[in-house]
DNA sequence: AGCACGCCGACT
DNA sequence: GTCGGCGTGCTC
């Protein structure tokens, strides 16, 4: 080894094995240029992966290094912001370096790297090994060595041998998941007047040549379209020194926002709007917007973002899956134009690597999106916006399990911004920020129209029975459904269960269908020739048949109703309804739920009928009544939030009606009307249903008055699984922390089996997860290794937002 | 994850 | 004596 100072570069290896929770030394070659958050490929025993740059320093001593194979990025794909936002993910959700990075990295920058066998053109190869057929296979198939040591052992030898003798040499690829979209641009390189005064020399002898210089002096910059300005014409220019030809990203083309359209502010949204941009001229700091359903929230995030993107900044807005709220996206198109950046799960990697780059590069000042977007490059944000906030999907439920609220918050932290959180039912554990301290409320009482909320009537079905209504709608819900029709407004179903119906049941002996791969019941769902028996966990999938398999009696019949079976007795009761549903099954398609959503605003349908999808921030102004159609389902949750998403979502979905210049009205049906989530949503009683639901989860300890984690091991043997589960409760117990935890006994977890394999699990409860993590990690990082070892898997979900 | 190392039981 | 089982350690 030579003496002197070598750079290295420290590199963050892609993987999700738990070794590579580390950063990695390579060298970095003499005359290589380098830098933090740009990807390379290192090699890593006898192979080759991808790698992010974390840190480049100088060492004296290299010794036992290897150098970078090859580095991808001259301009870094992570900001350092990013970075750290990454090992912070580790901190609070025990992630490891490489999936904290492939969340905050977009999986349209994923590059899939191998090393793979070639002929060397360089050296001599002899007659007898060209004429070899492994040498043939080589040749053409460009082989990993695993496809070589594949065919057989002896083979690979001969390639060794080969590789030795320089008849064959190794190559790394580089295969991108997306290529950038690239474009060659027409640049000029004068003064306009000096363009126009050569247009005119060339106007005779030159017309195209004159073409191009004219456009230039206009436009300065065109897009090089080589049939209208052939080579022949542009290079001259070029040698000219008049115009440049350059090849970069290309630029998306869109219209201009239709500006102007910012309809006047409610007295109400003044004072939020006010009050809000005065926290956020303060720098950092955390507001609940608090506003009932229809008070225009929205328009109080639009005025804080212009504020912000006027004074230079960056604006975030988060929304719980946007793929259901286009219209949201589609108002903030109109206001914003081509300063948006829209991401989300329905974009093709390359849109969304566009998407990206245009963030990162500034282009774009308003990003907007889901759970992900959080970890947009943004270099200088403002304001971040989460709608929504109470709903569970800005939990990510596999690792690294980060909540986007709390990394909202972090970033901004970090950048000096403000965080609204907005919500019509605020999550208790916003609502217990502005309690502490932690966060400023602001309130939008009315709705933006003036009008009341709806009124809400709850309908007793016992009552129904009794009086000998069997059918799934009661006199009033047909009634005002009659009525509400025959006006010609419309009517939204709200029931939170898809298919046709809950599950099979026997008459004869109360046997349920359960799925045989799953500890689960079947789902009946319809189809054009009769109804099938579908899991919603594995996709398994039997005929419905009419004979029990327990007891041999044709008793079988499907029990429970689903939003299939409402929308088949809408159609029996009154043929002439015109009802569309909306539902994960006719949500599936790409583009069904904007055509849905389209065709029920145009008036194409009298009723929509739906689970929980229709509850989101949608705006059908013609909607006079919404129809709960069996609120039980929701209320019997097994678990410590069910109150709280009941209330939320009756809230959520009372707000659909009476949205424009009409009155509403919300029906519930319920076997419970006595139900504290549906007195309080039948009051609009926030306020009543946050002190009540508070002093329960402070009595038995649930949050916010502690943190819950998670930890779930699987596998298809069931002593492993419950073994594993046992073993990290022992390690818990025995820990320095075991003061600081409250550990729920090893359990199995709430479905013990899906798709064949078992699964347990261990619920801990703490007052802070820094006091614990230590030990928790610990744990369960000995009980991890030795589960993969098994064929089996263990994952571990800190601050969880629900158990089982 | 994927592979090499190494230490015990059934066999040519 | 050897072949091969899978527990353990390592990957810059």
């Amino acid at each position: 080894m030579t003496r002197g100072t070598a750079r290295v570069a420290e590199v963050v290896v892609e993987g999700t094995a738990l070794f590579l929770d580390k950063r990695f030394d390579y060298v970095i070659p003499p005359g290589v240029d380098v830098s933090p958050g740009a990807r390379v490929v290192v090699p890593m025993r006898e192979s080759v992966r991808s790698g992010i740059v974390w840190a480049v320093r100088e060492d004296v001593d290299t010794r036992g290094l290897r150098a970078l194979a090859r580095v991808i990025d001259r301009v870094p794909v992570l900001t350092p912001h990013q970075m750290r936002m990454a090992e912070w993910l580790c901190d609070r959700y025990a992630a490891t370096l490489p999936e904290a990075v492939s969340a905050v990295l977009p999986g349209a920058f994923r590059v899939r790297v191998r090393k793979v066998v070639v002929p060397n053109s360089e050296g001599r190869v002899p007659n007898d090994v060209k004429d070899a057929p492994l040498f043939a296979f080589v040749a053409d198939r460009a082989p990993e060595w695993s496809e070589i040591r594949a065919r057989s052992r002896a083979d690979e030898r001969t390639v060794r041998i080969w590789l030795e003798a320089g008849f064959v040499r190794e190559e790394i690829r580089v295969d991108e998941a997306v290529g950038e979209k690239r474009r060659a641009y027409l640049v000029a390189c004068a003064e306009a007047d000096v363009l126009r005064l050569e247009a005119e020399r060339r106007r005779r002898r030159a017309r195209r040549q004159a073409e191009i210089l004219l456009r230039l002096a206009a436009e300065r910059e065109v897009p090089w379209d080589r049939r209208a300005y052939p080579p022949a014409s542009v290079t001259p220019l070029v040698e000219a020194g008049l115009v440049g030809a350059v090849e970069r990203r290309a630029k998306r083309e869109s219209a201009p926002p239709e500006v102007g359209d910012w309809p006047e502010l409610t007295p109400y949204q003044t004072s939020a709007v006010r009050a809000l941009a005065e926290m956020a001229r303060g720098g950092h700091g955390v507001a609940l917007l608090h506003g009932v359903t229809g008070s225009g929230k929205t328009e109080v995030y639009m005025h804080l973002i212009r504020a912000a993107v006027d004074e230079g900044g960056q604006a975030l807005v988060l929304v719980p899956e946007i793929a259901l709220t286009p219209q949201l996206v589609q108002r903030f198109e109109r206001r914003f134009g081509d300063q948006i950046a829209v991401l989300h799960s329905g974009l093709s990697l390359g849109e969304r690597r566009e998407e990206w780059t245009r963030v990162l590069e500034g282009e774009a000042s308003v990003v907007i999106g889901a759970r992900s977007a959080v970890f947009a490059p943004m270099h200088k944000l403002r304001l971040v916006v989460i709608d929504e906030e109470h709903e569970p999907s800005y939990k990510q439920e596999d690792a690294p399990h980060y909540d986007a609220r709390e990394v909202a918050m972090w970033r901004a932290r970090e950048a000096g911004a403000l965080v609204v959180l907005g919500s019509a039912t605020p999550s208790l554990a916003s609502m217990f920020r502005v309690e502490r301290g932690e966060a400023r409320l602001v309130s939008l009482p009315v709705r933006a129209n003036r009008r009341p909320l709806p009124p809400v009537d709850v309908i007793d079905m016992r009552d129904e029975l009794r009086g000998g209504n069997r059918s799934i709608f009661s006199r009033r819900l047909a009634a005002e459904l009659e009525r509400t029709v025959s006006e010609g407004m419309q009517a939204i179903l709200f029931l939170n269960r898809r298919g046709f119906a809950h599950a099979a049941l026997c008459r004869a002996c109360g046997h349920s269908m359960e799925c045989p791969r799953c500890d689960i019941h079947l789902t009946v769902h319809r189809r054009a020739d009769g109804h099938v028996l579908l899991c919603h966990y594995c996709g398994h999938e039997e005929p419905l048949v009419r004979r029990c398999p327990a007891c041999g009696e044709d008793a079988l019949v499907p029990y429970g109703l689903g939003t299939e079976q409402v929308e088949q007795h809408l159609l029996r009761t009154w043929p002439e309804m015109r009802v569309l549903r909306m539902d994960l099954d006719t949500t599936r398609r790409k583009g069904a739920l904007e055509s849905i959503i389209d065709r029920f605003q145009r008036g194409d349908a009298d009723v929509l009928v739906g689970t929980q999808m229709i509850a989101k921030g949608l705006d059908f102004p013609r909607v006079r009544l919404v129809g709960v159609v069996a609120a039980d389902a929701m209320l019997t949750l097994p678990d410590y939030r069910a109150n709280e998403r009941a209330f939320q979502l009756l809230t959520q979905v009372a707000g659909r009606a009476g949205r424009a210049d009409t009155d509403g009205i919300t029906l519930i049906q319920t076997y419970q009307p006595g139900h504290r989530a549906i007195e309080a949503a039948k009051s609009h009683d926030y306020r009543m249903f946050y002190e009540r639901e508070r002093e329960s989860r402070e009595f038995f300890r649930y949050p916010p008055f502690c943190e819950l984690a998670v930890f779930l091991a699987s596998h298809s043997e069931e002593r492993l699984a419950r073994g594993a589960a046992a073993r990290f409760e022992r390690e818990l117990a025995r820990s320095p922390s075991a003061a600081s935890l409250t550990v729920l006994p090893a359990g199995p977890s709430g479905i013990r089996r899906i798709d064949n394999v078992y699964r347990y699990q261990v619920v801990m409860k703490y007052a802070a997860w820094q006091d614990v993590k230590e030990d928790v990690v610990r744990a369960y990082r000995l009980v991890k290794e030795k589960m993969n070892r098994l064929g089996g898997s263990a994952v571990l979900d800190v601050n969880a937002q629900r158990i089982g």
